[in-house]
Parts: C-alpha cells; structure tokens; sequence
DNA sequence: TACTAATTGCC
DNA sequence: GCAATTAGT
C-alpha cells in the first residue's frame, strides 16, 4: 500500500527552500505537487501577464520536478474542492504547503486545514515565502509595525532562517504535458524577448547581481537607462527564489567582499521593504482595496476616464511618464523610479483613486505582488502608515531632467521625441517652434500636448489633501464608514 | 542685476 | 519633493 503526499505549490514555484515540498518528499511514497488556478472567493487571480509568466514557470517547473520523480498536477476551480478530489482518488495522507497572507487567502486555506484534519489526514503549513512571519515581529508596544525603518532595524536583529537543501531525487519520470488549456495571448510574443524563466534563471540572476552589478546598485538604481536593479521582482513574485535564499546569499557575498557590504545592506533593505508590504498586508486587512489611512476614503477622486486612458497608454504628453508607461506595455515591467513618478502623476496630478492605478500595474506587470504591488501604490497616494507627505509631488520635467538628463530612456520609449535635445527632451510644450520642427514633432500631431498643467494640478493636489484634512478634523457625524459625508472634500472638484 | 545656494512651508 | 523666499556672490 503507497501513500500519496500533495505537496500543494502556489507562490512558492521551487525545489530549493521549499518546506512544503520537502516534506512532502520526506512524508510519502509517491508525491502530487498540485498547482491550482484558483477560483476561490478572496483570492485575487494572477493578472494577464503575471499569467503568462506563470504558466512559463509552471512548464519549467514542471522539468524541474520531473528530474525529482515528482509530478505536477495543475488544475483549476476551487482549491478546497480539488484536493477533495484529490483526496477521493489517491490514497493521500498528507497535505503540505507554505503559508499566503492575503486575509482571503488565509480564510481560504484555514477553511482546507480544517476539513483535512477533520478527514483525519496530516496537514501542515510552512513559512517560506517572507524572511520573517508577519505574527513574529512587532514593536515594543507588542503592535504591528507602521513605520520602515523600525521594521527594518528590527529585522536586521532577527536571525532570518537558512534555506533548505533541493530535496533528492526518486525514479525520474516523463514530463507530462501540463495546463493545457492556456492560449498564448497575442502580445506574448513580444514579452518573451525581455526575460527567463524558472529557479535556475533566478539564481543565475541574483548571482551576476551580486557578482558584477551590486555596488553600484545604491546610486544607479535611480536611473532607468541602466541597468542597477537586480531584475529578481518576477522571480521573487512567484517564488521561484525565495527571499531567505537572496537574504544569506547576499549576507554571505557582503562577508566575502567587505567593499560591497554597503551596497548589499541598500540591496537588503529594499527586499525587506517586500516584507514589510506582506507585514501590513497580514495585519491591515486587504491593503488593494481599502486605504491603511481611513481618511482616504473621502478622497475626491476624479473620474477622469479620458486622462486615465491617455495615462495607460502612455499619451499624457510628458514624456517620461509616458515612456513609463509604454516600457510596461511593451516589457511587462517598469523601472522603479518611474514606477514612482507615474503612480505620482496619476494620484495627485490627475487626483484619479490610486486603485485604479493599482490595478492596471496589477494586470500589466509580470512581477505584480499582492503584497507589494498595493503597498507601494498607498505609500506614494499618501493613504499608506507610512507613505510619502501628501505634499511630495514628483515633477516629471525635473524628474527626468535628473535622473534622466541624456535622455536614453525617453529617447528608446518615446521615439517621436528622439530628435530633440536634451533641453527640450522632458518638457517640448516648452521648446521654441523652430526646434520642434528641426527634431519633425508637431505637438499635438505626432505627440500630445500635456494633458494636464503640471503647476496647477499640483495647486489643486495640496488643496485636496487641505480638504482631508479638514474633514478628518471635523466632528465624526459621519460615523458611515465608507460614505463621503455631505459637505465634505468629496464634491470639491476645484 | 543676475544668478546660485541654502532655507523653509506645505493637511 | 517642489517652489517660493531669502541670503550670498
């Protein structure tokens, strides 16, 4: 008689450092590791292209387990009714997995914990995908963190856990072919020339980082025509590295080369602020939906649809902004800053409901987390504990000016502007008519004029923010959670 | 006078 | 972080 050990993999697409699968390696006779598409309530399902990154990590995957003898079951619906199934046909005695944060996702998975020891069957969760669970750090009012840098003066405290050895191979088998029904989209094509897939891809990546690029990660990392950042965010969104891993093999890189201890501590700073999005994800409820800051709520967002359509499709007329955007468009990826400079212009400039931002980077971009993706948009809206000043509004003609005065970056996404100089680069509404015409724009024509004035939309930013406040101020006779009161910020359309 | 550098207010 | 203001050359 064999028993079956479901090793059940979600953000976590790795032999190495994998808790769950380990045991289940150690625990069964004959391994299922289950992905699941899920369908459940609560959960937030992957974006299109976090999609198509995930079935080309779920194919390499799939090679990957089958070296070990392990098979890859993917499906799709219900998870809790699935590993039912599951369950039902294999003689299963275990079910393994690592722990999500997401409130609904830990409903859900507390709700299949609890059927499997009700079905008298060994279940147990592992941490694996934070350097240190959300329940296990706090401040010494024994609350949540709100503030960074605490946080990350705690953390550094912490021992952070080693990783785990690959577990070691059992009869290999045939690779069978997996989650047939995915259809390649149309613009996959043209996302595939930007990346690799997989853990090997992974390591091979953070180790060239550490290798060649690290030390000048610190200043770099500022300017999106180089390449500084380390390139691990799609890697780390679906687990195929794991943050413990990046955590020692950089510790152990910085111990090796004292000279890039510096860089490496900037490096690990940054991948704690990850944790820290996945600490307030776990302690303050669902952060894509609701503001941490509850004031935020009677924002007076606008509507806007037009200026968020030429927002999306990089026609706003700055042209930072709008090399941004279509960089994302065309790579499933945004570099940092300019992650930081259009979520800016869409939250305070154009006043239009960061969710609404939220979810378009949600949908486009590869390495959009469930945890950081939000975080990061509430910390520049201003909503997050500890977000940016409402006041700190990125200009993007001194933006790019600084962080890209050679134009580079403007210059590969926004080739109608290649032309001009650099002068004129970041904010051509500006430049004379006779250099416009020596570089062939024609505003307007070629290119848009700026959909927004950038001195009197931030006028108008500092006056909402002024608005929230006063209604926060104010007596609570709005104890109707969620509705604008009447009188307040919300109609104040300025 | 013209420019830059430092300072400060901004719910 | 920006922009208006002030101080400095």
């Amino acid at each position: 008689m064999t028993s079956t050990t479901i090793a059940w993999l979600r953000n976590d697409l790795r032999l190495t450092d994998n808790p769950a699968l380990s045991a289940a390696m150690r625990a069964g006779t004959r391994v299922i590791a289950l992905y699941v598409h899920e369908t459940a309530h609560g959960v937030r399902p992957p974006g299109a292209a976090a999609r198509w990154w995930l079935h080309h990590s779920l194919q390499t995957l799939e090679r990957d387990l089958a070296a070990l003898g392990v098979e890859l079951t993917v499906r799709t619906g219900e998870p809790g009714g699935i590993i039912a199934d599951l369950v039902r046909d294999n003689t299963v005695a275990a079910v393994f997995w690592n722990r999500r944060y997401a409130p609904g996702e830990v409903l859900v998975d507390a709700a299949i914990k609890t059927w499997l020891i009700n079905q008298g069957l060994a279940t147990q969760s592992f941490g694996a995908n934070v350097l240190i669970e959300p329940w296990d750090i706090a401040t010494g009012q024994g609350q949540p963190y709100s503030v960074f840098t605490p946080f990350w003066k705690s953390l550094k405290q912490r021992a952070i856990a080693l990783p785990l050895q690959q577990p070691s191979a059992r009869l290999p088998r045939q690779p069978q072919p997996v989650d047939t029904d995915y259809r390649e989209p149309c613009w996959a094509a043209k996302l595939g020339g930007h990346w690799y897939f997989g853990e090997v891809a992974a390591q091979r990546t953070l180790a060239d980082f550490l290798d060649h690029r690290v030390t000048n990660y610190p200043q770099g990392r500022d300017f999106p025509d180089s390449d500084a950042s380390s390139g691990l965010s799609p890697h780390l969104r679906f687990g195929e590295i794991s943050p413990r891993q990046i955590w020692h093999t950089a510790t152990m890189a910085a111990q090796m080369a004292p000279e890039k201890a510096a860089a490496i501590d900037k490096f690990l700073s940054e991948l704690a602020w990850r944790d820290f999005s996945y600490h307030q994800l776990y302690h303050r409820g669902d952060i894509a939906t609701e503001p941490m800051q509850p004031k935020y709520g009677n924002m007076a967002w606008r509507e806007a649809d037009d200026e968020f359509a030429a927002w999306t499709s990089g026609m706003t007329g700055l042209p930072i902004i709008d090399a941004g955007m279509r960089e994302l468009w065309e790579t499933g990826s945004m570099h940092n800053r300019v992650r930081i400079l259009v979520a800016s212009l869409l939250t305070k400039n154009l006043l239009i409901d960061w969710r609404r931002g939220e979810q378009w980077f949600w949908d486009c971009l590869v390495d959009s987390d469930r945890a950081s993706n939000p975080a990061s948009w509430q910390w520049v809206a201003g909503s997050g504990l500890d977000a940016a000043p409402y006041f700190r509004i990125f200009n993007p003609v001194t933006q790019g000016s600084r962080f890209d005065a050679a134009g580079g970056y403007v210059r590969r996404w926004v080739p109608e502007l290649a032309a001009l100089p650099d002068q004129w680069l970041h904010n051509p509404w500006e430049a004379p008519q006779q250099a416009l015409a020596a570089a062939g724009v024609r505003l307007g024509v070629t290119y848009p004029a700026p959909i927004v004035d950038l001195k009197a939309s931030r006028v108008r930013a500092l006056e909402a923010a002024a608005a929230l406040q006063r209604n926060d101020l104010a007596p609570k006779r709005a104890s109707r959670i969620g509705i604008a009161p009447a009188g307040g910020g919300a109609e104040s359309s300025a």
